[in-house]
DNA sequence: ACCTTTGTGGAGTGATTAGTCAATCTTGTT
DNA sequence: AACAAGATTGACTAATCACTCCACAAAGGT
């Protein structure tokens, strides 16, 4: 077993529970049955640490949601793949949402370059732009549109969380949950 | 001034900046200008301070958010006006929006009872469920809509805090806004 | 076999922090 | 004025925490 990954794994499980400020290292190391000195071994200081599980994460986050999305597709199918891949993703990595959420929260975003957040949210927002082009999408803020269909998305995941849903019955919500917001913006 | 005050002030100002782990309280303490003894005479624990705050500002959203809601408003009316308060209190109270938003993404939620969380929603589940049965909603689950609104809220309040619109631009994507949600779940 | 690099361990440290406490000050009441 | 009750202070403490350090082990190249 990878013991970097190891730390990591114990940290985002700590950290979900926790906070980050209310979880110490050595509970992390401990965890992760690891020494306190080998996750500084890794991670040169905490804030290190809770970078790196957070570019991890975004990481996961972000290869997931264009898996589905094919070269040929068009405008409305990419949009509804990437829609309903990280809705797929976020309930099958529940605290790894919790934990970006969390993150977002947090005085760490500040260490986040603004222009690695811009970066981040370029793909999407070159898409509503396309759409607005293209007369598909109403001509609203590109920024206005992607904050709406994220809160759309967070919203519904967390009601998925909440509610005790069977599987069916989930996929049916998701699928006019979507139509719903599709709707909005077009 | 009101010493007790000044320390929630404070407490408000450096949390939303350094987070709640993140700020001593000794520094709450420095920043409302009294002792760190007086801290503690009104607040036994870190912890009750932190609650305290969280209830007291909720308190004014929930107060502010009815504050033009009449007895003899229509349903419609109503949910407009709600829609409208709570945009307005969050762009005039940036930091009091950003501290709730940051307690619910923190373990401190789960020290507020279950119990206070749903009489907090009841009314607004209350209004949702009676405009499911007028057939003024539609047939969806109460949470689910209130959820929905909740985080549409959230996205456009980020987007208006993030962007710098003149006011009257504001006004009328708020009102755009709510036109665009009352469609979805009408 | 020898050496270098990298990984691992865990006791130890200096700084920080939540919370205490006894003394002093303020305020209001009789 | 005398008293009581609460408010305010700030030095103090016990505990905790992020991080260091150095010894040792593995791995891998020559």
């Amino acid at each position: 077993m990878d013991k970097q990954k190891e730390i990591l794994n114990a940290a985002l499980k700590l950290f979900v529970e926790f906070g980050f400020h209310g979880t110490p290292t050595s509970k992390i190391a401990k965890e992760a049955g690891v020494a306190n000195g080998t996750l500084f071994h890794y991670y040169p200081t905490k804030e290190a640490l809770i970078l790196a599980l957070y570019k991890d994460i975004k990481l996961q986050l972000t290869e997931y949601m264009y898996s589905r999305v094919n070269a040929g597709d068009s405008l409305e199918q990419a949009f509804r793949s990437i829609f309903l891949n990280t809705l797929d993703w976020a309930q099958d990595h529940k605290e790894e949402y919790y934990f970006v959420q969390q993150f977002n929260m947090s005085p760490f975003l500040s260490l986040i370059p603004k222009e690695e957040i811009t970066r981040q949210a370029k793909p999407h927002l070159d898409m509503i732009q396309a759409g607005i082009k293209n007369k598909i999408l109403k001509p609203l803020p590109n920024e206005f549109i992607y904050s709406l269909i994220s809160s759309h998305i967070y919203g519904l995941s967390q009601y998925l969380s909440a509610s005790d849903l069977s599987p069916q019955k989930q996929k049916k919500l998701i699928s006019d949950s979507y139509d719903m917001i599709w709707d909005m913006i077009t």
